[in-house]
RNA sequence: GGUGUCAUAGCUCAGUUGGUAGAGCAAAGGACUGAAAAUCCUUGUGUCCCUGGUUCGAUUCCCGGUGGCACCA
């Protein structure tokens, strides 16, 4: 039997510095669970693994995307399956890790089949939800999936917008599609969720984005800037840099400053922390440790694996 | 030193014609099935600067004090 340790965590826990660790004790790869890590022109930004990092390791899924690829937690399920069935020939462990919870989960426990949405249904959707606005497109949603627009929740354009976008593609009610069944994988998995009291997590933040600053953050984002308008690069980091480039307004009317946008940008990572804790908590399957613990780390490993 | 003005939530400020107060931001909690570092929801008790006075009742009016700011010396 083969066995996949995930090792997840909120932004900024330490994930990178333990797992190059694991990866050397156990001789295994590194395969990433961080949708942002993967865009290759990013790498300040996410955090990604540097290249001193990377050859400690071998890293998969990390810079392999171009900015305007189309990329999903369904395809990265896909991805990784592909993924470990090569590289479970040679390794009895691998190790995945990263914070991005919906990624983690359609890995460990799948996700619906459900089609990718072509541009030619999603854009005038979404024409259509800047111009009528939400409540037209809920109103119709009633209509095309009752049982789902019960418990959708009604305020977020994301869900109603691509329920309606299933609905149109498939002539069938988006709920129909959504089985919510648990995969079963041919592989033992481990989870491993690491975390540290939230002072200490806030410190290593703030302290990284500083880091990433004086690493060059300001030129990335430049030349990133021309792209701003893509989802890849909606992402925490750029998008305050974005706003100051474009003398954003604050709440009390002032441009943005620099300092400003980088206060925001300490501040929007512990708000996704937070976020992705309030998600990793849930999980029944995933064991607590502090990242400093790495003795007990491996004990884990050892005692759960096949 | 004199005159004026301000003092209310962690911050910026509303407000109460006298019946103990509310916005934005921050903060915290939550949701989450193909854009997820996204997107969305919920949560507001604080010596209303301090002492005294008037009043049934003062954060609100009055005297004094303290601190900030402005102007005059």
């Amino acid at each position: 039997m083969k066995n996949l340790v995930v090792i997840l965590g909120p932004t900024g826990v330490g994930k990178t510095e333990l797992c190059l660790t694991l990866a050397d004790f156990f001789h295994t790869p590194i395969i990433s669970a961080d949708s942002r890590q993967m865009y290759a022109d990013i790498p300040i930004c996410t955090a990604a693994p540097t290249p001193a990092e990377r050859a400690r390791a071998e890293h998969y899924l990390v810079g392999n995307l171009g900015l305007d690829d189309y990329y999903s937690a369904a395809r990265y399920e896909e991805d990784v399956l592909k993924l470990t069935e090569k590289l479970f020939k040679d390794h009895d462990i691998l190790l995945v890790t990263g914070g991005s919870m919906m990624y983690i989960d359609s890995l460990c426990y799948g996700i619906d089949q459900i089609p990718t949405i072509p541009d030619d249904i999603r854009l005038p959707l979404l024409e259509r939800y800047h111009n009528e606005g939400l409540e037209n497109l809920v109103q119709e949603l009633k209509i095309l999936d009752p049982a789902y627009y019960k418990e959708v929740d009604r305020k977020n354009p994301k869900r109603v917008l691509h329920a309606l976008e299933v609905c149109y593609l498939t002539g069938h009610p988006y709920s129909d599609l959504r089985k919510g069944q648990k995969a079963q994988r041919p592989f033992n998995i481990i989870r491993i969720g690491l975390t540290r009291p939230r002072e200490e997590l806030y410190e290593r933040i703030n302290r990284r984005v500083d880091l990433m600053i004086e690493n060059g953050l300001l030129d990335e984002a430049r030349r990133m800037y021309p792209h701003k308008g893509l989802n890849s690069l909606n992402t925490v980091g750029m998008k305050e840099l974005f706003s100051w480039m474009d003398g954003e307004l604050t709440p009390d009317g002032k441009p943005w400053t620099l300092e400003f946008a980088v206060e925001k940008i300490k501040q929007n990572t512990r708000i996704y922390s937070r976020k992705q804790m309030t998600w990793f908590k849930r999980d029944q399957e995933t064991r607590w440790f502090n990242p400093d613990d790495v003795s007990a780390i491996i004990d884990y490993i050892k005692e759960k694996r096949c």
